[in-house]
DNA sequence: ATGTCGCCTCGCAGGCGA
């Protein structure tokens, strides 16, 4: 079973790009992160073309969150987090595929630091925290997936100096994302590839991809019960050098 | 400071967020 994660920057101007890749890669379940489009505007029948059911949480202009699946349907446990009922973003939607609960995650990004946006980035990390405390506790088999927009170490930037001071490597960003992965979680992609440089961003500034100054902000975070399946883990980096690509290359595991 | 995208609007250029 093959699971991947994609932040399309648009689905509906990517949508060009997310079904030339879904078709040659077949993901068996994707989540998506900054649809940058309202509730009605998402591509649910192009997207059922190509194969796929999808639950999804729509924001004009500004983030929003989807699932798709080829086979079982998502069936929707949460449409947010718990501990801020006055937060509107769409940042995070919760699924249940057959045996497994997948988290469809899009961190705020929290630039400019300090400020407000950093301030919301860091309750946001905390209630994700929370509810990530819980679900690990249910020892059912979950999945934190998506943009979690944090480096968590010097190996994921490729210039550490210069990321010093920003919301995506703060020492206290860092801290945030180390302590989740303490409750008892597994990065996948480092787990599988302890010493390799990977890369799942790249600026669309300065020829990013091109001079390969990269970032890996887009995680797989996976419960006790669901790492003994893990066989492999990858990016799809190809699919950035693509005509009218996102920013983000997409990113996958496979399952047992 | 800048660069480049995508989306939105008291809209066809400029602001915002990333």
């Amino acid at each position: 079973m093959k699971i991947a994660t994609y932040n399309v920057n648009g689905v509906n101007g990517r949508l060009p790009v997310l079904l030339k890749w879904l078709k040659e890669e077949k993901p068996d379940v994707v989540c998506l992160q900054e649809l940058k489009a309202p509730q009605d505007k998402f591509p649910e029948a192009e997207i059922l073309e190509a194969g796929y059911k999808s639950v999804w949480l729509g924001q004009k202009s500004w983030n929003g969150v989807a699932v798709l699946s080829k086979k079982s349907e998502p069936i929707i446990s949460r449409k947010s987090l718990p501990g801020d009922d006055s937060d509107e973003a769409s940042r995070y939607l919760e699924v249940k595929i057959d045996d497994l609960i997948i988290c469809c995650i899009y961190l705020p990004n929290g630039n400019p630091v300090p400020g407000p946006k950093f301030d919301y980035k860091m309750q946001w990390f905390e209630r994700l925290q929370a509810h990530a405390e819980m679900l690990i506790t249910s020892r059912k088999k979950v999945l934190l997936i998506g943009d979690f927009n944090v480096m968590p170490t010097e190996k994921d930037v490729y210039k550490p100096e210069k990321f010093a001071k920003d919301a995506l490597f703060l020492p206290e960003v860092r801290d945030a994302f180390h302590d989740l992965i303490g409750q008892g979680w597994t990065d996948a992609l480092r787990h599988l590839h302890p010493d390799e440089t990977i890369y799942t961003f790249w600026d669309y500034f300065r020829n990013a991809y091109q001079r390969n100054a990269g970032l890996r902000i887009d995680h797989f975070l996976l419960s006790p019960e669901v790492l003994p399946q893990l066989k492999k883990a990858g990016v799809d980096k190809e699919v950035r050098g693509w005509e009218k690509s996102s920013d983000h290359a997409p990113v996958w595991i496979e399952l047992e």
